[in-house]
DNA sequence: TTGCTTATTCGCATGATTTGCAGATTAGGT
DNA sequence: ACCTAATCTGCAAATCATGCGAATAAGCAA
């Protein structure tokens, strides 16, 4: 997703109007590495502009996801997540506390269908599920978070 | 997920009951490589056994699914899917009608993750989306099979 | 076969997530 | 300051899934 200002301006140039409600859900987003939900951005809006509305939340995002600046993922069947990183980039849930980490991938181009059922693939997305290193780390576990995950 | 007879000694003896919903949708998901929902299931099973609940289709792929006889999986953010293939395997959907087919991959190994985070996987999963064989042939489009997509 | 015990089925209510709708509000230009 | 279209908001409703209690039936024993 493109910065907040960038945003704006990308707004403005298409005839769209710039509200607090936007500007503030642009800088929630903006570099946001936690894959929220729309319910925890709602929560996290709600606690500097009370009163804002879930519907708005889920517009915006929805708008957004439209304008290709954000991109929407689920795991496990729960509540869909919203990602504003638009590299080429993989998923990796930890079974213990739900976090979802941005993952590169190595030797990608490597894996291949090994049936020859002329599908052809237009995109590749790889989720590892498994430890995360501070759920891994045996001491220290006032520190961890607590479980995200929504299923 | 084994054969109906197989199930049928499994629920035996371990005191559960065999009852025709059950052994009916023991049959419907032997060998099904069709990745069904459980309103797909309920309506094919309501044909052949018309009152049958939907309740009870729910119930049953639950308990089938924390007997690690059958998977679930969800794309997109759509339905559960129920899948009774327990061979290590991975999907590809088709955009164009939402059909989703299994595969096996070759070189996974070789995959990895780049950055130095600490994640220990202990699963992986890939999902291609493409275009499967049938919807790429531009002859005889009377045979495409309706989009099943649900999101 | 009859009857008993308990698992199972069924239908309805409820919960979670998301979208549709319509009226009130406001951004941005005149 | 005013207008108008875009936006926000609250509520109803759709979809998917689960909890619960009463009715039913499978499996066993006599």
């Amino acid at each position: 997703m493109r910065s907040p200002e960038q945003l704006v301006e990308r707004f403005r140039s298409e005839g769209l109007k710039i509200t607090p409600q936007r500007q503030l859900l642009f800088s929630l987003l903006h570099d946001n590495a936690e894959h929220p939900t729309a319910e925890a951005l709602y929560t996290t809006a709600s606690a500097q502009m009370p009163g804002i509305s879930l519907r708005t939340v889920y517009q915006t995002l929805t708008d957004l996801t439209e304008m290709g600046e954000l991109s929407q993922v689920t795991f496990d069947g729960g509540a869909v997540r919203f990602d504003p990183n638009l590299t080429d980039h993989h998923h990796a849930v930890c079974n213990e506390c739900g976090a979802i980490a941005d993952v590169s991938i190595d030797h990608l181009d490597a894996v291949s269908i090994s049936e020859p059922n002329h599908f052809s693939p237009s995109s590749t997305s790889v989720v590892f599920h498994g430890t995360c290193a501070r759920c891994a780390t045996p001491t220290s576990n006032l520190d961890k978070p607590t479980n995200n995950q929504t299923k």
